[in-house]
DNA sequence: GCAAAGCTATATTTTGAAATATAGATTTGA
DNA sequence: TCAAATCTATATTTCAAAATATAGCTTTGC
């Protein structure tokens, strides 16, 4: 591994790098708390062989995002699950009709789609974790430009 | 006023005709939970002329979306005026660059628009309780269709 | 080797949003 | 006319979401 190769894994903000204890200082908030996100399925951190948490800088950041929400905003974690939930993840994904006939995310489901049952196929193979619907749907920014971003082209 | 405006006015859903004991009960809450729905921007009723608050059967319909919300998903009051907030009314209304560049809720807004003091020009003589955005943005409808509709010509 | 940190699961405590209550004035309508 | 309903404003109570704590076990890393 060469200088950029360790300039790149190091600024890769996906790569899981802090414990759950770390991950919790770094957002303010108890390590309970961090598993509770994860329960509510607003949070997906990465797991190490042996089953501990691992949380990426873009983790963190999604953290930090909720909290904002919590904090300045006063939603509670359902609202912020809705929210989550807006995204038009077929769009996204560019699901066909039959991807969108057989799917529970489409459309009508309430829940973001990491966290729905019966995919369609464009996600049957997908680690929702690294799927770009989960990766940027986060709840602080812009969710009105994101949102008309992905469905102009409809 | 012949039968047919008597049908007319009796079937108009937004005709305010229900004080709020009586909108209370259809509802299922009490009139201070009205009230505080009311503070919170989640709903404008209309007014006598002594400032009572009169309710249309398309208020108790939009007040029934919302018990679903904290009822049956668990929002709070701040978690359905973001979902209220989601909806593209620089869209729906039509807005000139001009009026988007004046008006506070174009975009990045995070209150539904109804609530912005800064309104385009668009909107500086429109009743919000009377406007599309407010009147369609109800939060137990199937939000993602609509949010879809609304943006897929913008 | 072993203390520290993490794991799941469950139980308990806290806290603030939401509901209820109170007060004093006004309006409604039988 | 006057009791019932509504108004605004404020204070108090409730209760469940969110946070904290506990237990018994496993993994990590010094």
């Amino acid at each position: 591994m060469n200088a950029t190769d360790i300039k790149e894994r190091l600024s890769d903000k996906t790569r899981p790098v802090f414990a759950i204890g770390i991950a919790a200082d770094l957002v303010g908030v108890s390590v309970h708390t961090l598993r509770m996100y994860e329960t509510e399925g607003l949070i997906i951190p990465q797991r190490t062989k042996s089953k501990r948490r691992l949380y990426s800088q873009a983790d963190i950041e999604r953290l930090q995002c909720i909290r904002v929400m919590i904090e300045d905003r006063g939603f509670n974690l359902a609202g912020i699950k809705g929210m989550m939930s807006m995204a038009p993840c077929w769009e996204i994904k560019g699901c066909s009709e039959s991807d969108r006939a057989t799917c529970d995310a489409y459309k009508t489901s309430l829940e973001p789609c990491w966290l729905v049952k019966s995919k369609a196929s464009a996600c049957q193979d997908e680690v929702c974790s690294e799927c770009a619907v989960y990766r940027d749907v986060t709840t602080c920014h812009n969710m009105k430009s994101y949102l008309q971003e992905h469905w102009k082209n409809a």
